[in-house]
DNA sequence: CAACTTTTGGCAACCGCTTGCCACATGCTT
DNA sequence: AAGCATGTGGCAAGCGGTTGCCAAAAGTTG
């Protein structure tokens, strides 16, 4: 029960009652300083109704400046944090935003995280963070589960078909990352020029075959990843391989290495850098030379994508940044300001970090 | 406004003419589907009250087993979800735990993450995470204006001092993850023992000169660490040196490398792999060979420690399982059981993990 | 069959805060 | 001085649940 109030029991006998001070006739909740002060301790203290005191806090100048400040010093002497709980009942906003990412595990998803948290927290919101597990129905579900919680939501990487994600906007405001959809905002990072960059990178490297090793289907990036890589590469004359799906993570490197040797590529862009770094170890194990054998490029510029061995190649973009527009989009649509509509689409820009793990093709 | 309610528009007066009994006629509220269902219309539907259908859902053997089965039906006919708002606000639960970490930005505190995630997940709790900018104001501050929001609390590396935690704790069910606490249970790794045995390996390989790289003064287990090494270094007779303090971050790393390179020291212990992982890159650059010239030793076995260059070897302790017992131990304060006392310390094992970033001292 | 114990369900009072509406002051106009 | 717009503050009805208490219904017992 560590928690929960002790029920029943107005206090009889006071402890402390000593001071007494402002509040003179019958301070009966107040006195023992021992659970935390509500908006009418803080009434009470300032002599006015509670009503007040809430307007007082939430829109200044609805009430005299001098009843202000008297309330602003009870609440202060009173240390008086309005409960979030009962605020939101009253007013329907939780002022909480949720964060769902398929996989808090990845790296790649911290950077989000850290973006949202910074933007969620300057602008007073709560976020709550979710972990769906790759898994459409966890992600259904914790948005029908949160619904009550939630002012809205953030859907990182969703894996939620096009009809699901129109159902549920249309209901809740949400944004999401890296996954394009019609029916809600979207930020998403410039996949397509990336592709393009890293295969002009590869072709004035003398590439000619060229793989590309593939994430989870659902991923709406992965898609369009390996789209824009094939129209792109087949445009270049070049000759395209592809493998997978891996679970992208650094584990599923070492068979993602191997297939990929085994296409006689000299060259692979893969799904993103956890899957790319999971390779350059298998490669490494082999004897297998990056870049002078095969050269690898990566995706998501990830903490360790500069320190691995070698560096690796990779499509850098501002996700944390991402995370912080994400932010703003949704708070935009929560509280729509005078002016325009809010913006419903952005694109970060990406650029190629080019690294030690990319190289002239052999022979 | 996306989520608030539309405001006023109840249906004019009769609000509570009660006389009518059940309330077959005119389904005032329910009608439109559109705001979700609240408990009064699950009630409505199955034909009870809404204490009724309350405890139905909390404590199912209070209601005979016919009216639970119809209120079921009903809950699940309307896809009922009960608003954990309302409900925090009566019952005094929030169900809900905030995790402040020092900086989310820290790949080490991602293993905590993850690990506090799942078993908040699976106990059914929120989530709350906060970042605390390393900053003691700021954990208070975060403490006070979240003790309606959250049940209780996780700190992770507190940088409190002994008598705030004091004072937290005796309002606040808390558990402290990396930071010993009289006043509150504590989960924290078993770092004199780490040290020791990264002194034994250093020591086996002929190293006498070493050296510690200190992080945050505050942190309670940067105290630790260089305490222990410091004795055991001494009784070892080591030359024993220390430089820093260091901010935790691989950018860091290049002052606290040629820091260490000043001193003379043959081999470095570092607070963390962060660091270590820094300073690895500056001597790299500086074409200092590891461990041929110098030997580094990081801590936590973070993301990265295992595909660096060279690989670290570093001093590996279960975070993820520490942050699930850490969440468990808070869950345990928060409902007791029965039986005893809740466990007041956890102690997580450590081993050296050891890669390729020790060596024979030189000469 | 009466007396008594259990079950079961409803009533109503909150939990802490917001907000529409109303009333009373005040200050200006005319 | 009367009329009116405006500024302030209080009242009270919720928001969506939980829970103590009570009464009716059902089950036991002698």
């Amino acid at each position: 029960m560590a928690v929960g109030p002790a029920s029943k029991e107005r206090p009889t006998a006071m402890a402390d009652s000593g001071t007494t001070g402002t509040a003179r006739d019958a301070p009966k909740r107040d006195a023992g300083r021992d659970r935390p002060p509500t908006i009418r301790d803080v009434a009470e203290l300032a002599g006015v109704a509670t009503s007040t005191v809430s307007r007082a806090l939430a829109r200044p100048d609805r009430v005299n400046p001098r009843t202000r400040i008297r309330i602003e010093e009870a609440a202060a002497e009173l240390n008086y944090v309005p409960s979030s709980q009962a605020r939101g009942l009253s007013s329907g906003r939780t002022n909480a935003v949720a964060v769902l990412v398929p996989d808090i595990t990845n790296p790649f998803y911290f950077d989000i995280i850290r973006g949202t948290q910074h933007q969620l927290k300057a602008a007073g919101v709560t976020q709550l963070l979710v972990d769906t597990e790759e898994s459409s129905e966890m992600e259904l579900d914790a948005l029908h589960k949160m619904r009550k919680s939630a002012d809205g939501f953030i859907l990182a990487a969703s894996r939620l078909t096009d009809a699901q994600l129109a159902e549920v906007s249309r209901t809740q405001p949400l944004v999401t990352f890296n996954r394009a959809s019609t029916s809600a905002p979207t930020v998403m990072i410039d996949t397509p020029s990336a592709i393009i960059q890293a295969l002009e990178h590869l072709a004035s490297l003398g590439h000619h075959k060229v793989c590309y090793v593939a994430g989870p289907p659902t991923s709406w990036s992965n898609q369009m990843r390996w789209k824009v890589f094939e129209d792109d590469a087949t445009r270049r004359g070049m000759e395209v391989h592809r493998i997978g799906p891996y679970t992208p993570k650094t584990t599923s490197g070492a068979a993602a290495a191997d297939a990929a040797v085994r296409t006689g590529a000299t060259a692979c862009i893969v799904f993103n850098d956890l899957l790319a770094i999971g390779m350059l170890q298998r490669l490494q194990a082999r004897g297998i030379r990056v870049p002078a054998d095969i050269s690898i490029i990566g995706s998501d510029d990830i903490f360790g994508a500069d320190f691995c061995n070698p560096p690796l190649t990779t499509i850098s973009s501002p996700i944390e940044q991402a995370g912080r527009v994400a932010v703003s989009m949704l708070l935009a649509q929560l509280n729509p300001l005078s002016g325009s509509a809010s913006r419903q689409l952005a694109v970060m820009p990406t650029h190629l970090t080019i690294r030690d793990s990319t190289g002239p093709a052999p022979h």
